[in-house]
DNA sequence: TTGCATCTACTACATCTGTAGTATATGTTT
DNA sequence: AAACATATACTACAGATGTAGTAGATGCAA
């Protein structure tokens, strides 16, 4: 299965083509400006480059492109904490989502959630 | 606090650091060779590096250099994966946190301990 | 003490990444 | 159609990284 390891700008990219796509690269721009200071042609570039890396495809829409995400969200989301796991947990996964359960408040929701997923992991482990 | 991130390289030093410290670069060659082919001038250039960043400290011995890792492990985890956590999980501890787990098989007794984990959460919670 | 083994320092270089400028193409407006 | 706004392509460059070679320092062995 291919690894999609997008770099900090071009996961920012994906980040904002996930929540709405496609874009072009003036909406692109758009939005990223409003966080921090960056020219058009800078955005451009690193969508040029996620072309022909293949994160990103692009249809001509006049006289601009319209670009759309290739990885899914949570393929790019595994390829980059398996990457962690073995590089920086060797491999323990208890210890990672334990720190990343740690470093952020978790609602209840969501910690009920991980409850019913060691339901289900316990569930099958007594079988 | 101090932001430890270091690149891949550096992090597999880091490693073989914390399992058995101090190391001569000689002995961290000895070891990185047995995966993967790399020179010893290599190994060096990389502890010099870091050396400079501040990732290891070196006292000399003799002729040649003892090197110790600076931060602890957890330290480096933690700067890793709340750089990941923020970077491509908008924050979402739980998703992260579940990716971690679903990628390995999780042993009983990890599972034990998230459980325990888990419980410690949501008895604060209660509260 | 002289030579050998080996360690470090320094230099080099390709690739990746973030950044942005310049030139050119193209669609739109009057 | 001419001018204008704007989009793309191409080029450039600095810093980080992985990689390794060369030269010189140093400790030890004969």
């Amino acid at each position: 299965m291919k690894q999609f390891e997008p770099s900090d700008a071009e996961l920012e990219i994906l980040q904002l083509l996930w929540a709405d796509q496609p874009a072009s690269v003036r909406q692109l721009f758009d939005q990223i400006q409003h966080r921090r200071k960056v020219s058009y042609t800078t955005v451009l570039t690193v969508m040029q480059r996620m072309t022909d890396k293949g994160l990103v495809e692009r249809t001509k829409e006049g006289k601009a492109h319209l670009y759309r995400a290739v990885p899914r969200e949570q393929e790019v989301q595994k390829s980059l904490s398996q990457r962690l796991l073995k590089t920086a947990y060797k491999g323990s996964a208890l210890h990672m989502a334990l720190h990343a359960l740690g470093q952020n408040k978790v609602s209840p929701e969501e910690l009920a959630e991980l409850q019913q997923w060691l339901n289900t992991q316990t569930s099958t482990e007594d079988e």
